[in-house]
RNA sequence: GCUCCCUUCGUCUAUCGGUUAGGACGCCAGGUUUUCAACCUGGAAAGAGGGGUUCGAUUCCCCUAGGGAGUGCCA
């Protein structure tokens, strides 16, 4: 027992030792502004965050607009309002589109060293020969043609107004790296088609720009979906061949649907604003994207520095994890019940003026699933609604209603009062309390009919007692 | 087609060969002397299938099935 003791002590003591050895890390999220942000890319920029703020690190937005054709204004700054609006804040940002410059003179550089080669079969053609491959049975691989083209050829195919795209020469060897989520990992680039780095009308795919600025902004952790690992195979040749050394790699497995199959389908009506205009709020999301999939229980956490001390790439497990809206919503439930009132004043303000009380919202929230459910209770409080009275209350209504209690109404008037129902009419229980909470509230449910007696007054309360 | 990954209650998962297979969410029942919510107690609920290895497999290996991903001049 005590050598066990022992042995623990010296593992935690050099994983403390690790661990203060370690640099902090910088990580990246780098959404293309053609869309969006959908669930799928909020849990990896949550992820990246979590990981970053766990370790006293750096977050980063690089925006990948390489893609000037589907790049908008719009899109880029539609994702800035929704990390923002889920508290996802970054520590720098940048765009690609502004360090062309940087990738031309990587170009140049993996040009000079024989890595990067011009081809110029056209998009048709490589499709022509990818189908021959696959009908073949054969995995369909770039033939590498561009590699052995002669000056002539080239001069050929130039002369026919044909422009290259350029391949990067995958070196054909294993490439292995040891990823936070999926242990030792290996990719045979043999069984890769060299990367298309640049197209034919010399814009860049965001294979090339994402290593540069890696280098360039000393990422130390590329944390992604595991859609990317092929990706990470290539890159990471591509990160040796610039110099610099490839950051820690972490593939997440992806979110399928509640059904197990893909997600993607549902994605367009699972926007940032879409849930946020369902009253979802950003830490229902965040607490529900940082547990699931991971050996954590599924809860609700107050606080994304409370879900960032919790975060671990060790909890997250390899098989996909279903993302149901269902769990979004309650949730979100469990995190309305407990809000405090500062956290909703403003959008109950918003519902009405009179709603924005202290008061008001305590009593109804735990029969709120969002902030804005406490409309529904507004009238009931502060204006009108039809009393439900079936035809055998009727006069237990009146007599209810001869026998409110003078005064103001205050915390003690709904015991007094239903104790001398009580004993005036013999009712009791349900048969007693349901009545009168149908003719008070119009409904068959909702918060304490005592105090919502005290919130909309003798007035109102005799108006619908009549 | 080919390559990679995955498969334990409905869901997210624990289990580092020997467990009454544990927890959480959800669900069901009861309680808390009106409902809802919350809370408490209890309950139902799982190792995809088939072969091995082993004294013993949820755990290790193989096959099958199922799911996910990749196989782009998308990211």
């Amino acid at each position: 027992m005590a050598w066990h003791l022992g042995r623990f002590r010296v593992e935690e003591a050099l994983l403390l030792h690790k661990g203060m050895a370690m640099t902090k890390p910088v990580v990246r999220f780098a959404p293309s502004p053609t869309g969006n942000l959908h669930v799928g890319n909020v849990r990896t920029a949550l992820i990246n965050w979590l990981f970053a703020k766990s370790q006293g690190g750096q977050f980063l937005l690089r925006v990948d607009d390489t893609d000037l054709e589907r790049s908008t204004a719009e899109y880029e700054q539609g994702i800035k309002d929704d990390l923002n609006w889920l508290g996802l804040t970054w520590d720098d940002t940048f765009k690609q589109s502004e360090r062309f410059a940087m990738y031309d003179a990587a170009a140049e550089k993996l040009r000079e060293m024989g890595l990067l080669y011009a081809c110029y079969e056209t998009a048709e053609e490589l499709d022509r020969q990818r189908k021959l491959q696959r009908a073949r049975g054969k995995p369909p691989i770039y033939n590498r043609a561009g590699l052995s083209l002669t000056d002539d050829e080239k001069a050929a195919y130039e002369a026919e107004g044909r422009k290259p795209h350029w391949r990067f020469k995958l070196s054909g060897e294993r490439v292995v790296w040891n990823d936070l989520v999926r242990g030792e990992q290996a990719i045979d680039t043999s069984s890769l088609s060299d990367p298309v780095l640049i197209r034919a009308d010399g814009s860049y795919l965001y294979t090339l720009p994402s290593c540069v600025d890696d280098i360039e902004a000393g990422i130390t952790h590329v944390v992604r979906g595991e859609d990317h690992v092929t990706n990470s195979g290539a890159q990471i040749e591509i990160f040796k061949a610039l110099g610099g050394t490839a950051p820690n790699m972490a593939h997440t497995p992806l979110l399928v649907g509640a059904d197990g199959a893909s997600l993607s389908k549902r994605l367009g009506s699972l926007g940032m604003g879409e849930l946020r205009g369902q009253g979802i709020e950003p830490l229902a999301i965040c607490s529900l994207l940082a547990k699931l999939g991971t050996s954590d229980n599924v809860e609700i956490r107050d606080s994304l520095d409370r879900l960032a001390e919790e975060f671990a790439f060790s909890k997250i497990g390899r098989a996909p994890a279903r993302f149901d809206e269902a769990d979004l919503k309650s949730l979100n439930a469990a995190l309305t019940h407990a809000m405090p009132f500062e956290d909703a004043k403003s959008r109950l303000e918003a519902l009405d003026p009179q709603a924005a009380t202290e008061v008001f919202w305590t009593l109804v929230r735990e029969n709120c699933e969002t902030v804005e459910d406490a409309a529904r209770f507004i009238p009931v409080a502060f204006g009108d609604i039809t009393p439900l009275i079936d035809a055998e209350d009727r006069e237990f209504i009146t007599s209810a209603a001869s026998l409110l209690p003078d005064g103001d109404f205050t915390s003690e008037t709904w015991g007094a009062w239903t104790s001398i129902l009580k004993s005036e009419t013999g009712r009791k229980g349900k048969g007693l309390f349901m009545p009168l909470r149908k003719a008070l509230t119009g409904m068959e449910r909702g918060p304490s009919v005592g105090d919502m007696l005290v919130l909309m007054g003798r007035e109102r309360a005799l108006r619908r007692l009549a």
